[in-house]
DNA sequence: CCCTAGTTTGCAATCGATTGCAAAAGAACT
DNA sequence: AGTTCTTTTGCAATCGATTGCAAACTAGGG
């Protein structure tokens, strides 16, 4: 009801005004610097709390040419403009964000073009974050080179590619692609289908692992039973359904396992399986990627590979704080195991 | 190899040096300024983008007094320290991020201890962010109240309470629980438990929609069938598992619907009844809320009241821009509709 | 009472930008 | 050339804090 001309932050000068002294004394004794009396510091303390000041943190960080802030995108695809979705990704974002509470910084959340990944260097060089955090490589290994090359600091969630510049962390995924083919032919499977693009490093390597498992059993992977779909369940399915009608046909190859790059892309090979009047896992066994809750719960619950998104967290931050404290970090790689289920028993 | 003296960040001085001039035209060169020579301003861009300048955005926002930063709070339980995991909360944030970076503006995405949410408002107080978002009220609706009589620019995403002074944008919670409780009704049960604690205002609400559709049946809630848990399934296990035990002592009454407070819930439901040798949906008819992916895939896939996350996101922004702009905003409640799936057709 | 050492305080420069105002340069006119 | 008007430029103050250095004050010793 009061006319009260837009409330003004309280700022350093008022509370000298108040306090009788200047606003030297007042930023030296809110930093309990001793070059102030004890009683002074007290009074202006107390002036200080029960105006409910607080210190304006541009300002402060401008003239101290500090800034604890981390930014993390998550790179979207430009054509389809589609929307964070996949939780995992989401899960590692949550996790980021837990770490880097604990320690004392804050996270700034940024959505930006895959294609033009020089929009995060961006979020560096204006000097809103010291450091910055891209979760996943995509298509984009060259782009996240240059970011390193342009001394931006800078930790990738993703695999370990040869002449990578850039620090990454990532699960073991050559050992995760390796883990979950190996696990089929040991129960026999022969004709095991690879569902994940391969021109995303994670999957390139979890390929090589299940093509490395293959040659340990004198197989050739069948490029028939290869199958380039994005993290993305509508396009999926549609592969999927497709890769089944073929294999029904004559000169087709009807998998009898399955490897997929997530556990969205298994619950849709599930459901493609299923609608092809197969079952699951007798007919064709399943194996997911990730472990995430809907894992456990799903219909049959997933044999998948465990990522430690726990972990990734304290991992992907830490290596930062490498970064910024002028060390040079080696990539991580973290361990991965599978976890076994219904869907492949 | 070269010893570069710690690679200094360009600024406006630098440029204006190389360039001949003063700051002053640099600066209005690049703002694209009519008070500069045409050719003077095009020099001093190209010779900017060549060098990869950009401007520091902390001391243009202390002199311009300008933030385009939203601050988004999960709160967290301090006894529990437990992470961000339910999927539903990582939805809304992924939501937020698009709303906001569709609008220009900035996320700060931040952790708290729920029973301080007063360090939410520092982070405006503070200068950091120009608004607060916080993800749920959790039982904090009078910290709330307090951040709100602070003037403090906030939007809740949560339900809608009397007596409330933030703006706060959720489902329709009554409509919701009334939503699941008439279906469950509908088709003949009779006996069905309530699963969520009551002391959050989103669960309340729902509660009391699941009362009222009883009401309409003719029936009272039983206390027996009345579930506090908290948005944790171990937790809500092992209290379900209690549940069904008392259920089938005497004096017991033995559920043969379930109406839980989101999809994790309404799985754990599953389980423990299966556990105790019933069948979904035949014995007992299990309802979710939220309609999160697992709904879908998991067995059997879940009928669930959908909410609209996407829009969600869309809505607080708006919300918060319009209170930005000075307006008083009002609650907003958003639809939500019952999806029908296997878990109580 | 003066000198010196020690304790407190405040002035003024600084962080990296923006902008009002005045001065300089150039154009057009007498 | 002198006057006036317009265009272009730069000086200096400002945003809200921090901090080196000098000044003021207090004590203690001679």
């Amino acid at each position: 009801m009061s006319t009260d001309t837009e409330a003004r932050r309280l700022q350093m000068a008022d509370i000298a005004r108040l306090a009788g002294v200047s606003v030297s004394t007042v930023s030296r004794a809110l930093n309990d610097s001793p070059l102030v009396n004890a009683d002074t510091r007290q009074r202006i303390a107390e002036l200080a709390r029960s105006l409910n000041y607080s210190i304006n943190l541009g300002a402060q960080n401008l003239r101290l040419k500090k800034n604890q802030t981390v930014a993390v995108v998550v790179p979207y695809d430009a054509q389809s403009r589609q929307h964070i979705s996949d939780p995992f990704f989401l899960s590692i974002v949550g996790s980021i964000a837990d770490a880097l509470t604990d320690r004392g910084y804050d996270m700034l959340l940024s959505r930006v073009d895959a294609e033009r990944l020089d929009t995060a260097a961006a979020l560096y060089e204006s000097g809103k974050a010291v450091a910055v955090v891209v979760i996943g490589q995509w298509r984009h290994h060259d782009q996240l080179n240059d970011l390193a090359a342009r001394r931006v600091p800078l930790v990738v969630w993703g695999g370990q590619m040869p002449q990578q510049l850039y620090c990454s962390v990532g699960g073991n995924n050559l050992h995760g692609g390796a883990l979950a083919t190996r696990h089929l032919l040991a129960r026999g499977r022969r004709r095991i289908a690879f569902v994940g693009d391969a021109s995303l490093p994670e999957v390139l390597l979890r390929r090589q692992g299940h093509v490395q498992a293959l040659a340990e059993a004198g197989l050739q992977p069948d490029p028939r039973l290869d199958l380039p779909v994005p993290f993305e369940v509508v396009a999926a399915r549609t592969a999927l359904d497709a890769l089944l009608t073929r294999a029904q046909q004559p000169g087709g190859v009807l998998p009898d396992g399955v490897v997929a790059c997530s556990d969205l892309l298994a619950l849709q090979a599930v459901q493609a399986v299923r609608a092809a009047g197969l079952r699951v896992p007798q007919d064709v066994a399943v194996v997911g990627y990730d472990d995430m809750p809907l894992a456990t719960y799903s219909s049959p619950p997933l044999t998948t590979v465990h990522q430690p998104v726990g972990r990734a967290g304290v991992e992907i931050v830490e290596a930062l704080l490498g970064q910024l404290s002028g060390a040079r970090v080696p990539s991580r790689t973290l361990d991965v195991h599978l976890v076994l289920r219904d869907s492949a028993p």
